[in-house]
DNA sequence: TTCTCAAGGTTGAAGATTCAACATATGACC
DNA sequence: GGTCATATGTTGAATCTTCAACCTTGAGAA
């Protein structure tokens, strides 16, 4: 099934590459764990291209916009501090700044800092942003679901999740 | 286990988001398939900015660098045609053309027409670009070892894998 | 031959992200 | 109060990616 040959992970490796297929630890990966370690890297590089695609065309939103936004529109008082949203969304502050920044200009959000302590900045989702998320999640939710949720079955899709849940806890892990 | 609340997904709707579990096709996310797509959007986001992290850190290469170096490492006459390269490293052409001038000006690759076909352009690994990827290699894979590999027992990765090619293939095909 | 066309690749400008430096606000400690 | 340290954000410059325009080569038709 795999259409980019798996022979060019380790470098100039491939005859030594014939160990035992499921022993863990070794040096290099057996033929197996990279042809598995190859479509994860596909999946990681496509699917956002896919799915931030879809969003630009349909609705001239990227996938981190369309995130903040709708982590936005659940929040209380449609209010998040910025340092939240970053940590939500996966982003650096710097980032997010420079995209709220946008957004701003767009009229979809405002900010201003926490009235309760200057150091916070709260993001706040205006009409036009709640406008602007509505109009777009349809299309989205259903771009999901044809990629990634009705085309798993349920007891995958959720091992699925559980999996990347697992590799996300050893990414945040204090190293070694 | 996530910590980043799911009810942020498809905008307002919470409410009505109690379906029936598994259920496939209806409008919105029940709220077991949202946690396993949140789950399944951060790993997108947060796995391949640690996979360049360290990259970066160990041997200043970004990860696209590194699988481009990898694939012709192992291709014959470590050459391979600009178009193959791109399809193989999920990239557009435009942008692998300006990563490999980089990587012509660190003396790691160079470029020349094909000889046969003057349309195509070759790519070549140079011996320093192979003795970085060699020099990579090892703080990489045992990365990818500790987060992903080693992390999942043999079937679940495998099931990773098999997952990753069906929305891969989903994405491929020509819509609908 | 000559014309046209499609595919492969490059380029420069515009847009986004990263990086490091810089504010600013607060709390702790003296 | 005054000073220092820390956490939160912002900013501008450098870097990278995307986008659209363009160039070149070779194939095929007239």
């Amino acid at each position: 099934m795999s259409s980019a040959r798996g022979d060019c992970y380790p470098p100039g490796m491939t005859t030594e590459n014939d160990a035992p297929a499921d022993e863990h630890g070794g040096p290099w990966l057996t033929s197996g764990e990279l042809d598995s370690w190859l479509s994860v890297v596909r999946l990681m590089t496509r699917l956002p291209w896919a799915i931030d695609a879809q969003l630009q065309r349909d609705a001239d939103l990227s996938m981190v916009e369309y995130m903040a936004l709708a982590m936005l529109s659940e929040a209380a008082g449609r209010t998040l501090r910025m340092s939240t949203l970053a940590e939500n969304t996966s982003t650096s502050l710097s980032r997010l700044s420079h995209m709220v920044k946008r957004l701003e200009s767009r009229g979809y959000v405002r900010r201003e800092p926490d009235p309760a302590d200057g150091r916070f900045t709260n993001a706040i989702l205006l009409p036009a942003g709640m406008a602007k998320l509505e109009s777009a999640a349809p299309a989205h939710v259903a771009f999901v679901r044809r990629l990634v949720v009705d085309n798993l079955s349920g007891e995958r899709l959720r091992r699925l999740g559980q999996d990347a849940e697992r590799i996300l806890g050893r990414i945040d892990s204090p190293a070694r």
